[in-house]
DNA sequence: CAGTGGTCTAGACCACGCG
DNA sequence: GCGTGGTCTAGACCACTGG
């Protein structure tokens, strides 16, 4: 009579005769687990050694499987602690009229005023400002000859020291030079006061959203787990003369933030 | 003096001091020769073997480095015929006026027109319409009591054969019984065309868009290759006596996407 | 049929974390 | 020091594509 130990209650989950690759069924085995709660946030996963046994396969086997819900952004590992079922970080929502708002409010930068205000630590960090030329889909949007130079305003947003964004601003030189917009410090309203004030008074804003996959340097920055998407947001700023006058790219990860607009129905 | 095979200068591209693992580096290479256009859109990459050989590595290693890659949508692999630097499809652009113009649109659905505007086929499949208990954040942003009943709809949108998008829409029972809303087809202009004609004259709708990996399902009926992240955008109509009278829950492609939106600076 | 990617084994050694 | 995940080897067999 053959021995049967109790992980044979594991094995069964495996269904042989299925054509399913069994990392595919562990991978749907843990993840069952984790949309039911069983696993709930922050749990530690069984480790790998463990499920090899359980499920009598190979370490790689189960690598397989804890890969692909890391993939998937359900799972975070961290080397020589062990797999855990990732949080989800509290969301910012991002409201369509911030930058209405943001016209009214004097004395602080719109994102560190909204982050104080839910009582959260608002960080910006490696702040550039330089002139260069800019990109070519810039170029376009700002409607610029070929050989104009920009300024350009580079930074990144952290909430509790968590990176959430960075972002690039293009201002046209012609506009921007010797200003306080090419300076590190733009004073209180940020940007969008200077240039009003320069006489560019603001008519409205193109926002352009696109979701993708990090690249490595991205990921980096963002301190991203494997299976976080970011946001791509570009903004166009164009004044009441219908002159586009700035445009600002941010990326941000996609699991720190909600956006939220609202469309008039007529 | 030993033999130095062609593959020597491709073997050279890894640096054995370097503490990055083989896997990466590999990855970075064949990114570098993805991003510089050296690899462009739909070319094969070298065969895992010829890789192997050539970098002096398994098969398994040279497959991690793919799996990198692959994880972060630049790369598709088919099954018996190799693997591809991933073409980007046609993006369609979602205007935030898509539904002021919908409103006075007769005759078709706004899908329909502006694909076949493009000279695309456009195609709606899988449409459902059902009575049903709503998921609680449902009932939340449609302000019901918890045992209300909705008209659920669910539907797919297909441009040229291809998935790119599908949507759930929630409207309470007690507007949509019995009227076109609860048919297969809602006639010309849509659901929105038959709420304003239900005396229901629609003010405004509130947009919340999040990015996130596909769960199984999601990839399954989008078609996603790995390393795609989904929009996911829920909709709320509101009528202008300020009650929410539809919710709906698209999930899209976010390579088939760019969501385009126009915010007034006041 | 040959060549490709997909799955899986049975090891090995390493780097990291934590007590 | 021990358990964890990270990397890598050297195979094997399979499933799929295409000539």
């Amino acid at each position: 009579m053959p021995a049967t130990p109790d992980n044979q209650v594991l094995i069964e989950h495996l269904d042989p005769t299925s054509d399913r690759a069994v990392f595919r069924q562990i991978a749907d085995h843990l993840r069952a687990a984790i949309l039911s709660g069983r696993l709930g946030e922050g749990d530690q996963l069984p480790s790998e050694s463990q499920m090899a046994d359980h499920y009598g396969v190979t370490r790689m086997t189960v690598r397989q499987a804890v890969g692909v819900l890391k993939g998937g952004g359900l799972v975070e590992s961290q080397h020589g602690r062990g797999a855990y079922v990732r949080r989800r970080p509290q969301v910012r929502r991002l409201g369509s009229d911030r930058f209405a708002r943001q016209l009214r409010q004097e004395g602080k930068a719109a994102f560190l005023a909204e982050v104080e205000g839910v009582g959260a630590k608002p960080t910006v960090d490696q702040i550039t400002v330089s002139e260069e030329r800019p990109p070519d889909d810039v170029v376009q949007r700002l409607h610029l000859g070929s050989r104009v130079k920009v300024v350009v305003r580079r930074r990144r947003y952290l909430i509790d020291a968590h990176p959430v964004e960075f972002a690039t601003s293009y201002i046209p030189a012609e506009i921007a030079r010797g200003t306080a917009i090419a300076e590190q410090n733009t004073g209180p309203g940020g940007i969008y006061a200077r240039l009003e004030e320069l006489g560019h008074r603001l008519d409205h804003y193109d926002e352009e959203i696109r979701a993708r996959m990090p690249d490595p340097e991205e990921a980096r920055s963002l301190q991203l787990a494997a299976g976080v998407p970011v946001f791509q947001l570009i903004r166009t700023a164009v004044d009441v003369d219908g002159r586009p006058v700035e445009v600002c790219n941010t990326v941000m990860s996609s699991d720190a933030y909600v956006l939220d607009y609202r469309l008039p129905a007529q």
